[in-house]
DNA sequence: GCTCTATTTCGAATATTCTAGAAATATGGT
DNA sequence: ACCATATTTCTAGAATATTCGAAATAGAGC
């Protein structure tokens, strides 16, 4: 996980339709959902669902799998994981040297 | 916690600059840090990080406490916590009627 | 090979977000 | 009152994202 994949997928998931597609499949699980379902669970036109599908796709946070003609679309749990994980990285460990330094110091 | 709410947190952190200064706030921990001291970590223009700020304050996932004319940043973890967790709800709980119905039937 | 269904690509209009200089405001110290 | 520092607001240009109809592609079944 880095910074640019973590801001990736939060910025997916930041859109109204996106969250609500990831959330639906995070509560399919891992049967999934083909396309058509997402669509009419959420009532988007295709060419709508089909661009912000891609964004998902493409930043990790969901996969797809096809089959026949029907895509089925999964909830990649362990991206969302490493990103929360990342945001809660080096959690209240403060920095090196300049405590002395800091404007930030109060109780010197 | 809801989608609007969520959504709101997830864009905000979906942005480059907006992660890297809460993930420094994060680092910081309860101490929080001042306005100018993150301009001096991240070397962005004062009023370009004003900008970046006032969202992720907004959307509860920082707060400030204003002490003489600096203002100290502090992650709300809380927040964060919430959206987590909306976005684990209901995982795998799948859907009540429509298995017969459904297109993603496929072990019958 | 035709046809129906599933999904994607294209394209163009619209909307939103980001950036940062300049000016304004607020506050503490002298 | 004046000056330096801290932060915000204003503004406007540039960059990105969103929407969705129409057309294109892909595969299943007859």
């Amino acid at each position: 996980m880095n910074r640019k994949i973590a801001a990736r997928c939060l910025a997916e998931l930041g859109n109204l339709t996106r969250l609500d597609i990831y959330r639906l499949l995070v509560r399919a699980g891992p049967c999934g959902l083909s396309i058509t379902d997402i669509q009419t669970r959420l009532d988007v036109p295709a060419s709508t669902l089909a661009f912000h599908l891609r964004g998902l796709v493409g930043s990790g946070l969901v996969t797809q799998e096809k089959i026949g003609r029907t895509v089925i679309c999964r909830a990649q749990y362990e991206r969302m994981d490493g990103v929360v994980a990342f945001l809660r990285e080096h959690c209240c460990e403060g920095f090196e040297t300049d405590l002395a330094a800091s404007t930030t110091r109060r109780a010197s």
